[in-house]
DNA sequence: ATTTAGCACTCTTTGGTTTTGAGTGCTAAC
DNA sequence: GTTAGCACTCAAAACCAAAGAGTGCTAAAT
């Protein structure tokens, strides 16, 4: 779609003001704003071709105009500049994450709560998908004479862990033999590789330690399907209540949306194929509940490779030229970190 | 404080119609639910005994009474009878732990979403306190020539991880003298016993090994702090909308204020000391923020020692009556599922 | 001494009416 | 193409009246 520069200069300042303010912007307090030798009817003209671009509409007939998806889509692709990440800003990012928090889930936590106290949105964050990573070390701490807790660690930092119960005594020599079984058919191995064909066979060559090791061998890979699963985490959805105010009743239906973390899921890994940073606006998110809410989503890569997505939600009229930004600039920071933490030298 | 039979049915009826309608309640409507041979000016000569005795209130001096806090705090010490919690209920409790999770940790997190969406109100949950558990295992696996993961693993099945970084190389005889440190002095030990004194006596009497081991050894240190530190964590936000929506803006100050974990953990901690269930109405609290709420709590045992709490948070005209044995049941099970998971033979 | 009927009074809720004002679209002149 | 002017629209605010639920009080009844 082609503008004149006076419509994207128009366009432009309605989409600013209004994300500024909330209220709809009339075309005298926009003149008002904006240093242009054009009167207010003139600014009429524009703004009522705009309308009939779709850009722009009115709540109700005698009110000002506010920008429709499209109107926010046009300004995002073609009229915003992305600020700067400002050094104070850079600092309270830093520092929110304190000293050391090497747990990758913790991290992405984390991340998460000051992405929303940043912004004031809520923000969701999603642990590094197990993808491509592999096992790294399998443990068997007894607990108890038939019982054992079983601890995965796979490459990417990530620890599972869950008790065992086995109907034997679970001597020295079975915990020889279950190391001598994860050695040759865990470690080392793709976490996605561990599927149920695998474990059939693996049974299948296993004689006579079969019973005492079974329940072990079970919980290895319930804890490798575990570790697979990239893990959606929630925070600041008090932030919601803050935007949705407006909105009437919506802001429980989002919570509630919310809450269920597999449509979120499906919102993160769907969005930002290739791109930098994905912007999803109103309807052209999937989901009903998200119809007038904005998604910001960017992934963070460990080694190169992604692995996970952190982004925020919040209402259409977000500040898209601060905010992008600053989803990008923590992304790439939660990417650097771990990283650095994991990175085999 | 001594009240008449008759005055005791009265204000529990009013309690028990408030809570299930959220309308104050007048004479009128009272009668035509309680079957009382009485006419409505001797309901309302009664309740205005009670409004005098500081149980009940008006919202205005032409409206039904509500019950005040005190009114609240006599019907649940005097005059409320415990549901039992009936059979589909706890199947849905129990169905929503699902198969097996053993981490204490996620148990603990799916207990406060099982009981938020039973109970209809956000609810808290701590883990485990580390105090009087002991470290039951410390395992060092390298990631790098430089850096290792340190594990930590407690008697009550926590288990806490982190990335240490060296200066020198980990190779294998690092990793055996880090190892015979760690059994000298850490595994077996009360969390609480690894202090800040108690790592300068270690480091002192260490040695020509101390720059090796230090980042290791702290790291452990680390963990072992960690561990002892309860956990807050809230479920079941959106379920505080639902109910705040009569009360005005409060919503969004009580989530924000359910953000911060610590004040919630001096809440659970001060609550329920000895009591089975613990139940603060309004002012009670010592918090500003739940002046208009509730909170019930209890604690779970894990071999019978207290370990952490769970509990909701919701309006003053909560369902007490259901909600009070729900969350009594929910507790005494996750102490079960605990302590059986746990248990040393 | 209680209980009750009756009544005046209070105060929120509801709904309708009016006013206000920001903003528009159109027309005609520049 | 731009602008001044004007009639028109419509949500929001202000105002008012009526309805209704509920009370407290008094005086009679039990």
């Amino acid at each position: 779609m082609e503008l004149s520069e006076r419509k994207q200069k128009i366009l432009g300042a309605i989409v600013e003001l209004y994300i500024k303010t909330g209220e709809p912007v009339g075309s005298k307090s926009l003149l008002s704003e904006l240093d242009m030798s054009v009167s207010s009817a003139t600014v009429r003209n524009e703004m009522a071709e705009l309308s009939a671009l779709g850009l722009l509409e009115q709540p109700h007939t005698s009110a000002g105009r506010i920008p429709t998806n499209d109107g926010y889509r046009y300004y995002v692709d073609n009229l915003m500049v992305n600020r700067q990440v400002d050094e104070s800003l850079r600092r309270r990012i830093e520092a929110g994450f304190g000293s050391g928090i090497s747990d990758p889930e913790k991290l992405l936590e984390r991340a998460g709560e000051v992405l929303a106290d940043l912004t004031g949105c809520a923000a969701v964050s999603t642990t590094p998908s197990g993808e491509g990573a592999y096992i790294r070390r399998v443990e068997a701490v007894p607990v108890g004479t038939k019982t054992a807790m079983i601890v995965l660690m796979t490459s990417t930092g990530v620890i599972k862990s869950k008790v065992a119960r086995s109907d034997f005594d679970l001597n020295a020599s079975v915990l020889e033999s279950f190391y001598n079984v994860v050695k040759a058919s865990f470690v080392g191995k793709l976490l996605s590789e561990v599927d149920t064909a695998m474990m059939q066979t693996l049974v299948a060559s296993m004689g006579g330690d079969v019973f005492t090791l079974l329940p072990l061998i079970t919980a290895v890979s319930d804890l490798a399907q575990e570790a697979v699963h990239t893990e959606v985490m929630l925070g600041g959805q008090s932030n919601i209540l803050h935007h949705n105010s407006y909105y009437g009743n919506t802001a429980y239906e989002l919570l509630e949306f919310l809450r269920r973390g597999e449509p979120l899921s499906k919102l993160l890994s769907s969005a930002t194929e290739g791109k930098d940073v994905d912007v999803k606006i109103g309807s052209e998110n999937p989901y009903r509940q998200l119809m007038k809410s904005s998604v910001i989503v960017s992934n963070y890569n460990i080694d190169g490779n992604r692995r996970g997505s952190i982004g925020i939600i919040g209402p259409t009229r977000i500040d898209y030229a601060n905010l992008i930004p600053s989803v990008k600039y923590l992304t790439d920071l939660v990417g650097e970190l771990l990283t650095q933490t994991f990175k085999e030298e």
